[in-house]
DNA sequence: CAGAGGATCGGCT
DNA sequence: GCCGATCCTCTGG
């Protein structure tokens, strides 16, 4: 897909992980994107944000959109790892996925919310209304406004687009990242496959899904 | 081609 | 907590 030029300047803290630095297997993934950081270039404004809660949707989940095999729609799931899968819900909202696994499997990790670090102020503007911070990009479709993703998006290769990637964060103690059901699903719904910061305010969902 | 059903959000009770 | 908005996608006939 044609990348659009971006012109934010990325400081060095914010230079992407490569596609060979980035897990290739879903649950994996799901788990090692919490507290790294989502950067986000529109224009030349650059947006950044902790990555706190994930949902991991592996190859032949029930409750994957990809379960049917491939569709129109969920293309970009079965592209090679760490490329965006961007879709529609509820007629609303929009929802950002991280591909995983090989071209031809079908699988990802839904990003459902940040902790918000630079930029935070387009964020709120593209939110249009009043948050708080923590509010400002928590659930995953609040995120996709905020960050001001959509379907220009979707299929974009996080390893080469300058618009979009995923950049090494402190990482959190293994302790400090909690796991649970997963939310809004209605098949699979034992599977403990969404995974979240301890104590951050900017987790979406029922508070007693994460202690 | 019709109909059902969403990986959600926000307002209201 | 419950419910409606909103519209696209997929499935089945």
């Amino acid at each position: 897909m044609p990348a659009p030029k971006s012109r934010c300047t990325s400081p060095p803290d914010l230079q992407r992980l490569t596609r060979d630095e980035l897990p290739v297997a879903t649950v994996e993934l799901a788990r090692f994107l919490i507290g790294c950081v989502l950067v986000r270039c529109d224009g030349d404004e650059l947006m950044t944000g902790r990555i706190v809660e994930t949902e991991a949707y592996e190859i032949g989940d029930p409750s994957s959109h990809a379960r049917s095999g491939p569709t129109k729609r969920n293309r970009s799931m079965f592209a090679r790892h760490a490329h965006a899968y961007i879709y529609l819900i509820y007629g609303t909202s929009y929802c950002l996925n991280i591909s995983t696994e090989a071209e031809g499997e079908g699988a990802a990790v839904l990003v459902r919310a940040i902790e918000p670090l630079d930029g935070i102020e387009t964020m709120r503007r593209n939110r249009g209304r009043a948050v708080r911070d923590y509010e400002v990009a928590r659930g995953p479709g609040n995120l996709c406004r905020a960050l001001a993703i959509g379907p220009a998006l979707d299929g974009a290769d996080l390893d080469v687009d300058g618009r979009l990637w995923v950049a090494a964060g402190a990482e959190p103690a293994s302790e400090a990242i909690g796991a649970s059901v997963r939310i809004g699903i209605t098949r699979a719904v034992e599977r403990e496959h969404r995974f979240y910061l301890r104590g951050s305010r900017a987790v979406s969902g029922p508070r007693a899904l994460s202690p």
